[in-house]
DNA sequence: GCGCAGGGGGTCG
DNA sequence: CGACCCCCTGCG
């Protein structure tokens, strides 16, 4: 059993698993953050100033899967007014580094949608998955989730995705994603947006999220709302992305993180 | 209290 | 550009 423990100014678990990067953690009265990665159940438990991560297999993987081997002090050195403020509001916030397959199935789910039905789709699909595991089922593979109708995927709520995730899955299937993960992220990209129910935005949280890729910088609603009011950037969202890749660099995704933090929790909506 | 628009971390045709 | 599954929210 791997044990780390980090201080919450360098992982803080609300901001982490809230923040909606990932859609599997569930979080208790007492503040104890559950959910799977790596096909084992994960478990961080707050005690004081510090959090406990724990999780079976090697310390290494866990590191990297809380982003923990990557120094974010030095990130943004130079950072404006904006993104200062927004680092400031999410002390603690981390880019997990969460497996590729899972991801892509969650961010086709995700697109126009909500994070609570998001939450409640993925979660019947791993339970269908995986009838008699104990909770927390561990994210299905895609031979698995291929296995599936299309009629059994509208069963779980996810309407007219369910054609997208049972394509998607087949595809993946025949996908070597540690390979792609070695491609320049443009590469990347081109190759996510082949993938049915993946768009530019998807593609981005994707590589980001589930590639390691972190200059894509995916452009939501939210983040468009920051560069509007924040910046007074208007246009179109590959013009943002330009913008950001100018401003923010290789490490633009991170940003976009903190900014998507920021702005859930600061700006107004209807821009 | 119910009932019905309105909209949500976009994408496809 | 308009439609799209479905759930949740806000107003009347």
């Amino acid at each position: 059993m791997a044990e780390l423990v980090f201080s919450q100014s360098d992982f803080c678990p609300d901001v982490v698993f809230g923040c909606g990067q990932t859609f599997r953690f569930h979080r208790d009265a007492e503040g104890v953050w559950s959910g799977t990665a790596h096909g084992v159940p994960v478990e961080c438990v707050p005690s004081g100033d510090d959090v406990v991560f724990r999780a079976e297999g090697p310390k290494d993987q866990w590191l990297r899967y809380t982003d923990m081997d990557r120094n974010y002090d030095t990130l943004f050195e130079d950072a404006d007014d904006v993104l200062a403020r927004a680092l400031q509001h999410g002390k603690g916030l981390r880019v997990l580094r969460q497996e590729p397959f899972e991801t892509l199935i969650s961010f086709i789910i995700s697109a126009n949608n909500n994070i609570p039905r998001i939450s409640g789709i993925i979660e019947r699909l791993c339970a269908v998955c995986w009838p008699d595991h104990p909770n927390p089922a561990p994210f299905p593979s895609p031979e698995q989730i291929a296995a599936l109708s299309e009629v059994d995927l509208r069963a779980l709520g996810a309407g007219y995705r369910a054609a997208y995730i049972r394509e998607s899955a087949m595809r993946a299937a025949d996908t070597d994603f540690a390979e792609l993960s070695g491609l320049p992220y443009p590469k990347v990209r081109e190759a996510l947006l082949a993938f049915k129910g993946v768009g530019p935005k998807v593609a981005d949280c994707i590589a980001l999220f589930g590639l390691g890729k972190t200059e894509a910088f995916p452009v939501d609603v939210w983040v468009r709302r920051i560069l509007e009011q924040l910046y007074g950037v208007r246009g179109t969202a590959a013009e943002m992305r330009r913008f950001a890749e100018e401003r923010y660099g290789q490490h633009a995704g991170i940003a976009q993180q903190y900014l998507f933090h920021y702005a859930r929790s600061h700006l107004e909506r209807g821009t």
